[in-house]
DNA sequence: ACAATAGGCAAGCGTACGCTTGCGTGTCAA
DNA sequence: TTGACACGCAAGCGTACGCTTGCCTATTGT
């Protein structure tokens, strides 16, 4: 759980996870292809490929190796428990 | 919104947001007292203030000064648009 | 076979972050 | 008024993090 919230906590993670919302199953080197012309990252391929482990440990991204290629997929389930940890506690009373 | 992702990646950010839950309106002692008792927290009156300048700067903890308190309340709000920001894509296949 | 492609491993570097320490400010109570 | 209490400000420190660099492995195509 403590590694879903680092993993979320890095603005280029957070990228690599809208991609592959955008385009489930991609390459390592078609995301990076995609943060430099999207998101203008120009992150080397190990840095991606770094970020890429800090998702997966945090079980936002299944790899699965296919012959020279590895391609990753999102999860979203992880995140579903962050919204569900903090509910709503008694409002703030208005100054008055 | 790159604020709310930094200020809940901290640990004890997340356990001060889970007493503040617990009890809404905290003066800073109380934070620091309910931290050390229920989380084994030993961290100084600083430096739980200066996560609570994090936490107030990504709008999760709206504070009020009063006489030589300081109270402290949690806006959930924030945490909703995370898991609005990944839809669930296509499904990863599985191997066959 | 051999070159090109896709990716992995590990060491090093700079910066940001969490935390402490020391001192200053304002409020309340005796 | 004076001391105690609740908190703020700012500088310094150590560690973790993101990133690069250099080299290596494995798979594919010609």
């Amino acid at each position: 759980m403590d590694d879903v919230f680092r993993a979320i906590a890095d603005p280029t993670r957070r990228a690599i996870l809208d991609e592959l919302v955008d385009r489930n199953g991609q390459s390592l080197f078609e995301i990076c292809a995609r943060l430099t012309m999207k998101h203008g990252i120009t992150s080397t391929r190990q840095a991606v490929s770094q970020h890429l482990d800090v998702l997966e440990a945090a079980g936002l991204v299944e790899s699965r190796r296919e012959g020279r290629f590895k391609f990753h997929w999102f999860n979203a389930q992880p995140l579903k428990a962050i919204v569900a940890r903090w509910p709503e506690p008694r409002p703030k009373p208005d100054q008055s």
